[in-house]
DNA sequence: GTGTATGATTGAAC
DNA sequence: GTTCAATCATACAC
C-alpha cells in the first residue's frame, strides 16, 4: 500500500472516528472533541484556521497534520523536534494514532497472520525428544545411562564396560551441562534483547503508531529468531550425543583376547567334547562363568572354533593332542587316585582290574611300556573307564588306524588304549615314540562337513565319582 | 610394518 | 532362536 494512499485511508477513517468520538462524547455529556476542549487529560491547542466544527474542516485538519508528519524528515533536526512536539500534542494525535494503528493492524495482520498459526517444528520436535531420551534435555535419570547400559550390554564385556559406562556418562553430563549452560546464555540474552525492544517500541510508541498487539508481535518475532538460534544448539548437543554414542558403541569391536586361562577352560571343553562340540546353555553359562566371559562369547567362541577347526584340522593337531593329553593325564591322575582310595578301603582288592600306579610305569623303554598296556588292555578281561574323559574318546583315531564307526564300546576300549599310551608317553617322555602318529582325527566331523549327530552321548564320568560311574552327557 | 591369531559382526539357512 | 560361513577389525608376535 502506497503512503498517499495510506493517509487518504487514514484522512477518511480519522474524520469517521472524529465523527465517532464526537458523538459519543456529546451522548456522555461530555465536552465535545471539536470544541477545543480538554481530552484525555490533554489540553490540546486550537487547530490553526480551523474551528474545527464542521467535516470538511476537520478533513483539513488531518490533511494538515498528515502533510506535516510526511515533511518532518525532509527537516532539520531542530525543526523536526519542534515539529514533533507540536505534533504530540495536537489535539488530534490520540485519534490519529489509533487509526493508524488500525490500518497497521489490518495489513500486518493480513500478511502475518499466517505465520503466527505456525504448527509446532516437527524437526525441533525431533531434537527435543531425542535431547529428552538421551537424558540431556529434562530431568536428569537414567536416559543417556540407559542407552549406556544397552550398549554395555551388547558388548558384552565384564569390568571394562562399567568403566566405559562411567566414562560415557561423565560425557554426556559434560554435554549436559554445555548444553544447559549454553541455554540459558541464550534464554537470558533473548529476555534482555525482548525487554530492550518492547522499551525501546513503547518509547518510539509516542511518536509513531504502534500497538500493544505490534509490540506482541515483534515479542514473537524475537522468540523466534531465538528458538531458531536455540534449534542449531539443539541440533549440535544431539550431534555431540551421536558422536559420543557411535564412539561408544563401537568400542564393542575393540576387543581383547580372553585370558590364557579361559582359552584353556574353553579349549579343553571343545577337545574333550569334540565329537560333538555343541556346548548346552547349561554348559555355556557354566563356561563362561569359570572364563569370566558372557555366554554369548562362549558362543562366538565355539563357533569360531568349530569353523577353524574343520577348516584347518591339521593345523589344529598339536593343539588337539596337547589338550588330549591333558584332559587324559588328569583323567588318569584322577582314576589313581580313585584307584588307591578303592584299595585304601578295601586291601584286599584282585589286580584284575586296572591300577594306574607310578610303579606300572617305571620301564625302562617305550617298547616295553606298549607291550605291557596292549596287554594290559586287550588281554584283560577287565573293563576300564577313564574318568574324566569326557567323549573325547570319541573323536579319536586309534593307533593302528581303527577309526570310530558307530561301535561305541569297541571304540572306546580302543580309544582308551590310545589315550592311556599317548598319557604315558606324555608323562614318562615317550612323546617321540608316538610321535607322527595321528592322535586326533576329525572323526566327529560327517562327510557333509558337519559334526556327527549327537544322538548318542558319550559316556562322562566324573572325577568325584569315580569308575564306574556313567553319566549321559545331555549337554550333547 | 607385516603376517597371523582371534574375538566380533553380519547375513543366510535352518 | 542357533549355527555356519564370510568377513572385519584388532591384538600380538616377529
Amino acid at each position: 500500500m502506497s503512503f498517499s494512499i495510506c493517509v487518504a485511508q487514514c484522512t477518511d477513517s480519522l474524520a469517521a472516528t472524529m465523527d465517532d468520538q464526537a458523538r459519543i462524547m456529546q451522548s456522555i455529556g461530555g465536552v465535545s472533541l471539536a470544541g477545543h476542549s480538554v481530552q484525555g487529560g490533554m489540553a490540546l491547542p486550537p487547530p490553526h484556521g480551523h474551528d474545527g466544527t464542521d467535516g470538511d474542516g476537520r478533513k483539513q485538519d488531518i490533511g494538515d497534520i498528515l502533510h506535516q508528519i510526511m515533511t518532518i524528515t525532509d527537516q532539520s533536526l531542530d525543526e523536526a523536534q519542534a515539529k514533533k512536539h507540536g505534533l504530540n500534542c495536537h489535539r488530534m494525535k490520540p485519534a490519529l494514532f489509533s487509526v493508524l494503528c488500525e490500518i497497521k493492524e489490518k495489513t500486518g495482520l493480513s500478511i502475518r497472520g499466517a505465520q503466527e498459526e505456525d504448527p509446532p517444528d516437527p524437526q525441533l520436535m525431533r531434537l527435543d525428544n531425542m535431547l529428552l531420551a538421551e537424558g540431556v534435555a529434562g530431568p536428569e535419570k537414567g536416559g543417556g545411562s540407559a542407552a549406556a547400559a544397552a550398549a554395555a550390554a551388547a558388548s558384552g564385556g565384564a569390568a571394562d564396560n562399567s568403566i566405559e559406562h562411567s566414562d560415557y556418562r561423565a560425557k554426556l553430563t559434560q554435554i549436559r551441562q554445555i548444553y544447559h549452560t549454553e541455554l540459558e546464555k541464550y534464554e537470558q540474552a533473548c529476555n534482555e534483547f525482548t525487554t530492550h525492544v518492547m522499551n525501546l517500541l513503547r518509547e518510539q510508541s509516542r511518536t509513531r503508531p504502534i500497538s500493544p498487539k505490534e509490540i506482541e508481535r515483534m515479542v514473537g518475532i524475537i522468540h523466534r529468531k531465538f528458538s531458531s538460534i536455540q534449534m542449531q544448539l539443539k541440533q549440535s548437543t544431539c550431534e555431540a550425543v551421536m558422536i559420543l554414542r557411535s564412539r561408544f558403541l563401537d568400542a564393542r569391536r575393540k576387543r581383547r583376547n580372553f585370558s590364557k586361562q579361559a582359552t584353556e577352560i574353553l579349549n579343553e571343553y571343545f577337545y574333550s567334547h569334540l565329537s560333538n562340540p555343541y556346548p548346552s546353555e547349561e554348559a555355556k553359562e557354566e563356561l563362561a562363568k569359570k572364563c569370566s566371559i558372557t555366554v554369548s562369547q562362549v558362543s562366538n567362541w565355539f563357533g569360531n572354533k568349530r569353523i577353524r577347526y574343520k577348516k584347518n584340522i591339521g593345523k589344529f593337531q598339536e593343539e588337539a593332542n596337547l589338550y588330549a593329553a591333558k584332559t587324559a593325564v588328569n583323567a588318569a591322575q584322577a582314576a589313581a587316585a580313585a584307584v588307591q582310595n578303592s584299595q585304601a578301603n578295601s586291601p584286599t582288592t584282585p589286580n584284575s582290574g586296572f591300577q594306574m600306579k607310578d610303579e606300572d610305569f617305571q620301564l625302562d623303554s617305550a617298547e616295553s611300556k606298549n607291550t605291557l598296556l596292549s596287554n594290559m588292555f586287550t588281554g584283560s578281561s577287565g573293563s576300564f573307564n577313564l574318568p574324566n574323559s569326557g567323549d573325547m574318546f570319541l573323536s579319536m583315531q586309534s593307533l593302528n588306524g581303527d577309526s570310530y564307526q558307530g561301535a561305541q564300546v569297541g571304540a572306546n576300549v580302543q580309544s582308551q588304549v590310545d589315550t592311556l599310551r599317548h598319557v604315558i608317553s606324555q608323562t614318562a617322555g615317550y612323546n617321540d615314540a608316538l610321535r607322527g602318529n595321528t592322535m586326533y582325527s576329525p572323526h566327529g566331523l560327517n562327510a557333509n562337513g558337519g559334526w556327527q549327530d549327537a544322538t548318542t552321548p558319550s559316556s562322562v564320568i566324573s572325577p568325584t565319582e569315580g569308575p564306574g560311574s556313567v553319566h549321559s552327557d545331555t549337554s550333547n
